[in-house]
This record gives structure tokens, sequence and C-alpha cells, in this order.
DNA sequence: AACTCGGGGCC
DNA sequence: GGCCCAGAGTT
């Protein structure tokens, strides 16, 4: 490991992308950085990084915002316990730490949100110190190079990776090596049997390319089937305003929803446990959202009703939905489609 | 150690 | 349709 250092930090500072958040040191932009990425997208993260800290440039700012105004901001990036973690951590930090990110991996493992990788990101990245950033880049480039059949679904697996990188970083160099190696995983020794060996710079040293084996890397264990579950989705209308419905703990926990109901009732029982008795029912397209763990297949229908009163809803305009209401994504489809049908 | 928790872009 | 992504919390 020692020897390929030199080279990544060479390779990582002449190749290394131009992201927003590597354009300062501030710890809370690392921190919200971190965040977001985690189990996301660059390009997904970038437009979010900038409005959320527009709208909250500092951690006194999420620790005093509305939750609403944090789900909002999150709408459609997904894993929303992330941003309700991250205040509660804010809070913990105006309390604990005087408003500013402790410089000490394990104050900052305390905090709500951030485990194993994040801390190890945030000490190395904004506070130069000697600590591993282990992630899914991370370990595929390593398991490649060192042809290490550990599953790296394993924390054990994790672990030993982190106190390999921690043998041989000290606190001038961790930054670079944690970004280094990620920036590996996310531009050249990509997943899928597509890695762009040709370009590598560790080609030489890397016993899955030499041993012609680098689509068995890395080794993961067996993933679960995905459960299906059959919805009835309302847009729920007055002609003028339209019905939505909080969310409680769980799937998409605190965000806004349509009316929505199981398939095992019919509609017109659906509605009538909702106190709306005169529905007039236009069904629409039927709609399929995929989770990571659940598809809903979404039987979809246009309500329009006089009863307003003594429903389990709030209704609202519909530009105030979209300004205000933090909506997820497995709505948006069928809440565009009843919009264009009420104007 | 296994489950839960989103969403989108790519093949 | 399956893949996986700068993972963490809960049980």
């Amino acid at each position: 490991m020692k020897q390929l250092l030199p080279l990544l930090i060479e390779w990582y500072r002449e190749n290394k992308r131009d992201l927003p958040w590597r354009r300062t040191k501030d710890p809370y932009r690392i921190w919200l950085s971190e965040i977001m990425l985690q189990q996301t997208r660059v390009e997904a993260v970038k437009p979010y990084y900038e409005r959320f800290l527009a709208a909250l440039p500092a951690i006194k700012d999420l620790a005093e915002a509305e939750e609403e105004l944090i789900l909002k901001l999150w709408e459609g990036l997904g894993y929303y316990s992330r941003v309700r973690n991250m205040q509660t951590a804010a809070q913990q930090i105006m309390k604990e730490y005087g408003g500013a990110l402790p410089a000490d991996y394990e104050k900052l493992r305390s905090l709500k949100g951030i485990g194993t990788y994040t801390a190890g990101a945030i000490a190395s990245i904004a506070f130069g110190l000697p600590h591993a950033a282990v992630d899914g880049n991370v370990l595929r480039v390593l398991s490649r190079i060192f042809l290490d059949a550990q599953d790296i679904g394993l924390e054990a697996t994790k672990k030993y990776w982190k106190e390999e990188l921690e043998n041989v970083l000290t606190g001038e160099i961790a930054s670079d090596v944690n970004e280094g190696w990620m920036e590996v995983g996310a531009t050249i020794c990509l997943p899928n049997g597509e890695p762009k060996c040709g370009i590598c710079p560790f080609r030489e040293y890397c016993g899955a390319y030499r041993q012609s084996v680098i689509h068995l890397y890395p080794v993961k264990g067996e993933k679960k089937a995905r459960t299906v579950e059959r919805l009835q989705v309302v847009f729920l209308t007055d002609g003028k305003r339209v019905a939505l419905r909080k969310r409680g703990p769980g799937l998409l926990a605190n965000l806004w929803e349509l009316p929505n109901g199981g398939a095992e009732i019919s509609l017109p029982s659906l509605l009538h446990l909702w106190g709306i008795l005169d529905g007039e029912i236009t069904p629409m397209r039927h709609r399929k959202h995929i989770f990571t763990h659940v598809q809903w297949d979404m039987d979809c229908y246009f309500v329009q009703t006089k009863s307003t009163e003594d429903t389990p809803f709030l209704w609202l305009e519909p530009d105030r939905i979209t300004e205000e209401y933090a909506l997820p994504s497995a709505f948006r489809a069928v809440w565009a489609e009843g919009r264009k049908k009420l104007q």
C-alpha cells in the first residue's frame, strides 16, 4: 500500500475533478457534502448542495430551521433521515461544541448521522487528521489491486482496509489519499465490468488486471429480492385545492403524500373511510415506483369532491404545495398529471 | 449480521 | 430489468 501512495497523490493532484465542495475547507460544507454524497451520485448532489447552503449558510441556521424547510431542501434526494439526523447533529454541535464541528474523530463519530466513513472523511479533509475514509469506491479499487476476496459488504472488511490505510496515513496526506482512492474509483476503476484500465495509473500494480479477473472483484454477497406493494393513489381535489397528508415514521418519514391506501379494498370504500361520499372518479395512468427494497404499483385516480370538511387531509392550492411541501418522487408523476387535469 | 431507508442514471 | 452509488441507524 505505502509504495502506491506517492503515485496516487500525484495522480490525484493532476486529475481531480473540480467539485463545489473541493473549493472549500469549511467543515460545515465538507460535512454537508459527505452526507449528501452517501449512496448518491455527484451529479445528483451538486444542485442540492448549492441550494442548501444558500438557504442555511451556517450550522446555527440548520440547527434552528423548521423541519418542513430542511425536508423541502432535501426533496427528491432520498434517504431523508440523513437531513433529519444532520439537524439533530447541528443542535448537538450548538450545545456541546459552541457551533463548530469538533476536530476529533471520536467526537465526530458520536454525532447523529456521522458513521465511520463520514467521520474519517471530515477528519481528514476538513481537519487534516490521519484517518481513513473507506467507502464503496475505495473498497472496489483496493479489492482489485490487492486481489482481496473478502466480501465488501461485511463490516470486518471495511475495518480491515481502514486499518491498512491508517497504518500508512499521516495528517499531511490523509485528505489526498482518501479523496484520491475515491476519485480513482469514481472515474477509472468503475463497477460493472467497465473499468478504464487503459488509463489507470495503477494498472501494472493491479492484481486483478494482471490476472484478467477485474470482473470478479469486488466480491459481494447476495442481495434481497424486492417486494411489491399495490397502492391506490388519489389526486383528490375540490376543483381548486388538493388534498395532502403527512406521512409518519418509516419509509419517506415526515414527508407529504397524496392520499393513498392498499389495494385490498375498493376505491369507493377507501374514499368513504376518508369521509368522501360524493367522489367523482376518473382513472389516471397506472404507475410504478421502485425503491431499493420495495416496489409500488400504483392505481391512480383523479377524484373530485365537494366535501373537504372532516377529512384527514390538508387542503392546499397546488402552487403552495410545489413551493413549500416536500413531496417525494414516488408521487411526482401522478401529481403532475393530476395538476394538469385540474387546469 | 441482517434490515431498513430513495432516487436516478447507466447498461 | 439489474446495477450501484463519497453509508448510517436500528434491531
